[in-house]
DNA sequence: AATAAATTTAAACAGTTGTTTAAAACGGTT
DNA sequence: AACCGTTTTAAACAACTGTTTAAATTTATT
């Protein structure tokens, strides 16, 4: 007879190494991030995962709830790779900080190009859908909270927690584009350049830097010859 | 017998008021920024601009070239809407890169919601097609060198040309952030505190402050209490 | 080994897509 | 009014989409 799952969407359950549901889930991730939504095909997932056609529906219900999953999925996954760092209590804020940037920077663009998983959540970010708000509760959110904690031990509580969320936005927003934009600025300097400066380790140094004279805690970057 | 325009794509000239030619450009430009190039379709943009499904391959030839002239018309469209800021001469570099960034806040952002024309744009730039690099040409990179050649004057020339470019991708990113996560900000922030704080004169203060300090042309946005 | 459930398969479904066709309607010139 | 090239139209095209079907196969349980 037919199988149960046109109801309740999935079998009962399936973690093996081989199993067909996470090939499905990670075929899907990689077609959804390089595509999107809407051009990736179920064929082509099906294909790449070496599976029926019918299997999506069979383990995921719909093309819709299979991009739900692999949004989970990815985010998920890449919880795993690239934790976030643990200090010994007594650390100092800016190693803090520092190290939280060269993290963010490693999560982000990756160690040559950027693994599918990050490049399906920005996605997800750019154009958001129901996957959403899951992504940001679970992933983004805790993530931004660390940067906060560590923001505000920097200028020992002197600012107010919108303040203090402002300046993380400005420390998120420059580590942002170089991943959401990385072509437009690989267009806009040099390509000596890109190699030099353009990676993770320098880059955080930099950033950080930028953020720590800001916050009067550094050095300014530029010296100043005339006072206004 | 048949059209001529299968082979050359397009009608000799047409540049009138009610032109079924800008009025297809028109709707394409917000069913791509919508719903970008895959999932916009033909139908639904002649439906939008009360013309046949004929009347883009007559007028464009197929649906990637109407879209490669959507986004030239966006961003010719929206250089008049909103130019760059003209300063008399020997006008302070402090209030250049304040107008500087208020601009470019106010161009990506907008009034109330960011008119389509950003929106494709922001597209463009996020997943790059082959109408990225006119974009970055002749939009993008005119921006840009403005704002490096404020920076260099500000900092009196003392940085090298790369230094200047890293300091002009951090003002940038800032902005940038707001526009393309706008979503996602909105997630981690109050709302009341997105309604105050997140508008494009408030903004442009803010991050103009946050890179004068960074640059030592202002006092830092915290006061130190203990130095490291 | 026999039975039942779970999974996989090939084939087909109905709907939509971009694109093309050939005829009709239009607008200006002689 | 007749002719011309230009524009607009309705209809059809083939290809592809997500999804479903019912039978075949595998797997597990008795």
């Amino acid at each position: 007879m037919a199988s149960i799952s046109n109801q309740k969407a999935g079998p009962i359950v399936s973690e093996g190494q081989d199993d067909p549901r996470g090939r499905i889930l990670s075929a899907a991730g990689q077609e959804f991030a390089e595509k999107g939504f809407e051009a990736a095909t179920i064929r082509d997932i099906c294909t790449l995962a070496t599976v029926n056609v019918a299997a999506v529906n069979y383990y995921f219900g719909d093309k819709h709830r299979l991009y739900i999953e692999s949004v989970r999925h990815a985010h998920e996954e890449r919880s795993q790779q690239v934790p976030l760092p643990e200090w010994p209590e007594g650390t100092q804020p800016v190693k803090k900080l520092r190290d939280f940037v060269g993290n963010m920077l490693q999560r982000m663009l990756g160690f040559d190009h950027p693994p599918w998983q990050v490049r399906l959540m920005l996605r997800e970010i750019l154009h958001p859908t129901d996957a959403c708000r899951e992504l940001v509760e679970d992933y983004i959110r805790p993530h931004f909270t660390v940067l906060c904690v560590i923001l505000n031990e920097l200028t020992d509580g002197g600012m107010s927690p919108a303040e203090v969320r402002r300046i993380g936005l400005s420390v998120v927003g420059q580590c942002f584009l170089y991943r959401a934009a990385s072509d437009v600025v690989g267009m806009l300097i040099p390509p000596n350049e890109k190699k030099n400066l353009h990676n993770p380790v320098d880059l955080a140094d930099y950033i950080t830097s930028f953020c720590l004279a800001a916050l009067g805690k550094q050095a300014p970057l530029s010296v100043e010859v005339s006072q206004k």
